[in-house]
RNA sequence: AGGCACGUAGCUCAGGGGGAGAGCGCCACCCUGACACGGUGGAGGUCCCGGGUUCAAAUCCCGGCGUGCCUACCA
């Protein structure tokens, strides 16, 4: 009967490419929008197309499958949406440096070519991330795989935009923008990241115009002064009542300047004189605006100083500022200067030091929309999980600024706006033909592009066919779950909501998973700098993908991030192996028939493990169902490994293995093959590809495993007493084991076991089991004694309803056993004094409820019960010393 | 400057008002007919510190200390 199915140990390379293609094959992870069942529908977080898998990915994808795989077992019509972002700033410079490598610039190929170019790299490499994420297992439905630059999803850009626009939603106008000068784009207050620079703080002196002395002003950018039009102090500010003069000149230049007073300036920073550059900082800008001063721009696109700098035209910033300070030194206009820590907006792609400049841009007015998207999560219509980060989502949609849509840059959705030579703005749909006030035809098109995340918005339902009415739409949005890192929230969760409530009149998504970041094993942030990276396409060669997937999920609680090393990958890579193991056992054991149907009269470890195959499902369950990842693993590794493995495969060895009795043989099969089944679709979805094997194997099993049903709804198997006996069973064995473990007696030796119950009915069900505690515990014929008598010479251990005892002259050391009870019995006196507290105190007996009180009373009792049982062990083993 | 999280076994962390848990590591024994990527047994904790609420606090509240992270226009 027991012939070899399978090899030794698993080997997952060649199991997982031939299931994803068979799944993809069948179709399985299709959506159909006429689908019977329930929709359940996420859409992924679109990877940049120049996105190479991370750790972060691979998270975030393993979660989504998870769902979905769980859902779908449910019977849900599942949609999982996939697709890429075409990530503006990033792929631009991809290419750019592909250029770069043939010794060009996007300059020499002009706009079209350099898109062509783009588009080019696309077909080539776009689909790299795409298999990497099938790599993972992931059940996305790639029918449907978008692209944010599709023409679909181009369309519905341009209908946000002229609709936003029609209704004043959108401006544009000269504000001061966050300028990368590198990227040569603007970006939004959420692409510049603050970062602490060491700096200097540098006071300097501006003479009074009529030559009385001078006012001294504190900046951190000293280059910017070439641009001042004003300097500024509270007027409440004593020092400053009486000033020599009402203008001051501008040092190394000779500009006039007007003093002028706000209460914006604060009297305890730097020197209480403020001088204003409203071309280069908002909040100068502000000022400026505000008492109708110039605003003078001396800083090109690439930031350098430009013609209004005069003798410092050409520099750029850094240098400027250096050449500058040694000036005014010269001059002696440097009053003095300190190290400043401050924070400084850097270009989130390219980490340059970002520059605020006056510039015109289109911008979206934020105000209303955030109302409607703050109230959506107030008020339940999404709810984020888990809820701390509703907190962060009400403090940033509260304090939001409009949003600068507008980039510098040529790949990406272009504006669709056109400008007449006089002066007309035309937004609209479709390539206007005239301008409709003056009837040209001579129109340009804005040439700059929408931030990439103006599409990304759009996500939720612009895959599904948005402006047209769709089955898609009407089907699967909004969707059930986005699952996402905290990290763009704002840039991207917060932006759907907003979108999706204006143009679809519902919340993009029913619940928000915020899931934490993977770092290395000693906490750092994975970076490639570091060279701490571990990259998940290695990982998943090596250990396989189900023990990766599986790991991350066991790691993924809740506001935790995940510290990762191959060391606990390798961990579960053995619970895959030993999961493959149990299925050889099970395999050889049921041979080629398909199984029978479960027994009328099952033994108790049948019962017993059943129960607790359907509440382990039950609990599985419902611990995916709450994005408790981590504990749905946990609790399936735990009820696998250490209930099915450790004590099901065991006791069932015993029926197995006994030709003599072929009923229970074949009922004995049937159990292992029913829960063997249970446990692999418990496990699919962490582990698809692992169990998609072996269900193949499994004789009966029908098509995929992704198509077989939750075990959940099992209630009726649900047996406490049998949960409660195999309790009794598993304590003697533990107790006979433990003092094989303590008095080192041989794992070989055939041990005699004496046994005595205070309970009729535990002694009916250990009487009933003496042949499983026999071969478990490796004892002869388990023999029997009265409550209260013991056998001489032997070790003993008190259980609950149970004594046992090991009457073994000659291999019983007692002075070893003597020790071994002490032990037990200061543990236990160790383990009961709170509850011998609590009973003295009147408090508790008063005010306690009744439950706790008996509860502790009855902990207690049982207690002194084993107390006196395993003193009485002590008196005697003490005699034969 | 504000906000949020975290501090539990050697390590990594679950748990979250009434019996301190897991994985890895460690110690001992064992290649028992699924698995040495394994089995059996064992050792190991002032649940950061100090107050408070409560009959009862690792758990709730306040205050420290420490560690991360996020937001912010004070030059």
């Amino acid at each position: 009967m027991a012939q070899e199915t399978l090899p030794k140990s698993y080997e997952p390379a060649q199991v997982e490419e031939r299931w994803y293609a068979y799944w993809e094959r069948e179709g399985l992870f299709t959506a159909d929008p006429a689908g019977k069942g329930p929709a359940y529908s996420i859409v992924i977080p679109p990877p940049n197309v120049t996105g190479q898998l991370h750790m972060g990915h691979a998270l975030n994808n393993t979660m989504q499958d998870i769902m979905c795989r769980y859902k779908r077992m449910l019977g849900y019509e599942v949609l999982w949406m996939p697709g890429t972002d075409h990530a503006g700033i990033a792929t631009q410079n991809v290419v750019e440096r592909q250029l770069a490598s043939e010794g060009k610039t996007r300059h020499d190929l002009g706009r079209e070519a350099f898109i062509e170019r783009v588009w080019e790299w696309r077909a080539e490499y776009g689909g790299k991330i795409i298999n990497q994420l099938k790599r993972l297992g992931s059940s996305c439905d790639w029918s449907r795989e978008r692209f944010t630059m599709d023409e679909g999803l181009s369309k519905a850009v341009r209908e946000v935009f002229v609709r936003l626009y029609e209704e004043g939603l959108i401006y544009r106008g000269d504000y001061i923008i966050n300028w990368c000068p590198r990227c040569h784009t603007a970006l939004s207050d959420l692409e510049s990241e603050h970062e602490e620079v060491k700096g200097g703080l540098y006071h300097i002196r501006y003479p009074f115009k009529n030559g009385k002395g001078y006012l001294v002003v504190a900046t951190t950018r000293p280059e910017t002064l070439l641009g001042d039009t004003a300097v500024a102090v509270n007027p409440d500010d004593p020092r400053y009542q009486e000033l020599a003069d009402d203008m001051v000149l501008l040092p190394l230049i000779g500009r006039e300047l007007p003093i002028i007073r706000d209460s914006y300036v604060s009297t305890d920073f730097g020197t209480g004189a403020l001088k204003i550059t409203p071309a280069h900082d908002p909040n100068d800008f502000m000022i400026g605006q505000k008492h109708g001063l110039e605003s003078l721009r001396v800083m090109d696109d690439n930031g350098t100083i430009n013609q209004a700098g005069g003798p410092y035209a050409g520099l750029d910033r850094f240098e400027a500022r250096k050449v500058m300070l040694a000036d005014l030194e010269k001059q002696g206009l440097l009053e003095k200067q300190e190290d400043y820590l401050h924070s400084v907006g850097h270009c989130y792609r390219c980490k340059t030091m970002v520059e605020p400049i006056l510039s015109k841009q289109w911008f979206v007015k934020v105000g209303p929309l955030a109302e409607e998207a703050l109230g959506a999560v107030r008020d339940g219509r999404t709810k984020i999980v888990p809820a701390q980060w509703e907190k962060t989502y009400y403090e940033w949609m509260t304090n939001i600024r409009d949003w600068c849509v507008s980039r510098q840059i040529w790949w990406g959705h272009r504006i669709p706006a056109w400008f007449c030579s006089c002066g007309e703005l035309i937004v609209s749909r479709t390539t206007p033909e005239k301008c409709p006030a003056c009837g040209s035809s001579e129109l340009t098109q804005e040439t700059d592009v929408l931030d990439t995340w103006f599409s990304s918005a759009l996500w939720p339902f612009s895959t599904m066919g948005w402006p047209d009415q769709t089955p898609e739409l009407s089907k699967f949005y909004p969707t059930s779950c986005l699952v996402t890192g905290f990290d763009i929230l704002f840039f991207w969760v917060a932006r759907m909501m907003m979108m999706g409530l204006k143009f679809m009149g519902e919340v993009p998504f029913t619940d928000v998973y915020i899931h934490a970041l993977v770092r290395d094993a000693s906490g750092q942030k994975m970076s490639k700098s570091k060279g701490n990276v571990i990259d998940p396409l290695i990982v998943m060669d090596e250990f396989g993908t189900d023990a990766f997937r599986f790991t991350l999920a066991a790691f993924a609680a809740q506001g935790r991030d995940i510290k990762m090393s191959e060391e606990r990958i390798a961990g579960y890579r053995n619970f895959v192996n030993k999961i493959w193991n149990a299925a050889r056992f099970t395999l050889m054991n049921l041979g080629e028939d398909e199984p029978g149907q479960l027994p009328e009269e099952p033994t108790l470890e049948d019962r017993w493990i059943l129960s607790r195959a359907s509440r382990v499902a039950q609990e599985v369950g419902r611990a995916i169902e709450e994005y408790r990842f981590n504990e749905a693993a946990s609790t399936a590794y735990q009820f696998v490994w250490h209930e099915f493995c450790d004590w099901y495969l065991e006791l069932a060895k015993g029926p197995l293995y006994d030709d003599s009795d072929r009923k229970r043989q074949e009922a004995t099969r049937a159990v292992l093959a029913e829960v063997y089944s249970r446990l692999l679709r418990l496990l699919h979805p962490f582990m698809p590809f692992v169990t998609e094997e072996l269900w193949q194997r499994l004789p009966g099993s029908e098509g995929s495993i992704m198509k077989a049903p939750w075990p959940g709804d099992h209630d009726d198997q649900i047996d406490p007493q049998a949960e409660h006996d195999m309790g009794l069973v598993m304590e003697v064995i533990g107790a006979v084991r433990n003092i094989r473990g303590e008095m080192s007696i041989s794992p070989g030796k055939v041990v005699p076991v004496v046994l005595s119950a205070s309970d009729d009915g535990a002694l009916e069900v250990l009487k009933a089991q003496a042949a499983r505690i026999q071969s478990l515990a490796k004892t002869q014929e388990l023999a029997w004694t009265k409550e209260g008598e013991q056998p001489a010479k032997s070790a003993g251990a008190a259980l609950s309803e149970v004594n046992v005892f090991v009457p073994l002259e000659g291999l019983v050391d007692f002075s070893a056993e003597e020790a071994r009870l002490e032990k037990e019995l200061a543990k236990l006196d160790k383990e009961i004094t709170p509850s011998r507290k609590k009973l003295t105190n009147q408090g508790f007996l008063a005010k306690a409820p009744e439950a706790v009180v008996a509860k502790e009373k009855a902990k207690v009792a049982a207690a002194e019960d084993k107390i006196t049982r395993l003193k009485e062990s002590l008196v005697r083993v003490q005699s034969f010393r």
